[in-house]
DNA sequence: CTACACGTGTCGCTAAACTATATATGTAGA
DNA sequence: TCTACATATATAGTTTAGCGACACGTGTAG
């Protein structure tokens, strides 16, 4: 069971974003489903946090969308990455290593 | 040399802070120090996060505060945890930790 | 006398994430 | 038939954290 209080870190959603949608195109609530699923049901992303999200991704130039029949035979919205979003996304992978090992070493201190 | 665009991920700060004062009392000053120092140089708490953050977790009653003269012959006021800060501080590095190893299995999915 | 390290603090801003809500459809079960 | 739930997208309104830019004050090194 997931836990109430999910509380996403910020900054990390759109990085976790971006690697749901790399290996393809993927619609909002399959990637919300897709992270819960790969995460152990430790991360869940909201509704508000996920479509405002999706939008800026695709307003800053980062995913594009296209409606297309889901495999539940419902339109959906799918996002893919352009060329920008897979440099962004290396760029944050790579932000989010550091960071995550600068915590670790206080932390572990 | 710090990276320029610093940017803490929200949340993570006051377990830091309390982290860092947890061995024994320090004044702000020297806990951005001793956090700078011990992530090589890539955490770098902003006075802007640092005092407003401390002021809350007094506030909270997870630290509390008693001016003292420091090593350098100046006042600083003097931070410790309380019995709810060093609880709260085990909670959170809890959180974190699962937190941290769920973006991982996402990220190296 | 100037610059820098020490030390605390605030104001105003931005932006992210959450809660709650709205909308719409298909299907399973009582 | 009615209800509940899964699928699917979306926004309005709120909160709150962290940041940048300041302001204040002292002591010391050059």
């Amino acid at each position: 069971m997931p836990q109430k209080k999910s509380d996403l870190l910020q900054g990390t959603l759109d990085l976790l974003l971006l690697k749901t949608i790399a290996p393809g195109p993927m619609h909002g609530y399959g990637i919300a489903q897709r992270i819960l699923l790969t995460s152990k049901e430790v991360l869940q992303v909201q509704q508000g946090s996920l479509y405002p999200a999706l939008h800026r991704l695709e307003r800053k130039g980062l995913i594009t969308s296209k409606w297309k029949e889901s495999e539940s035979g419902r339109m959906a919205k799918y996002y893919s990455l352009t060329a920008a979003g897979k440099k962004q996304f290396s760029t944050e992978l790579e932000h989010w290593r550091r960071y995550a090992t600068a915590i670790s070493l206080v932390l572990e201190a």
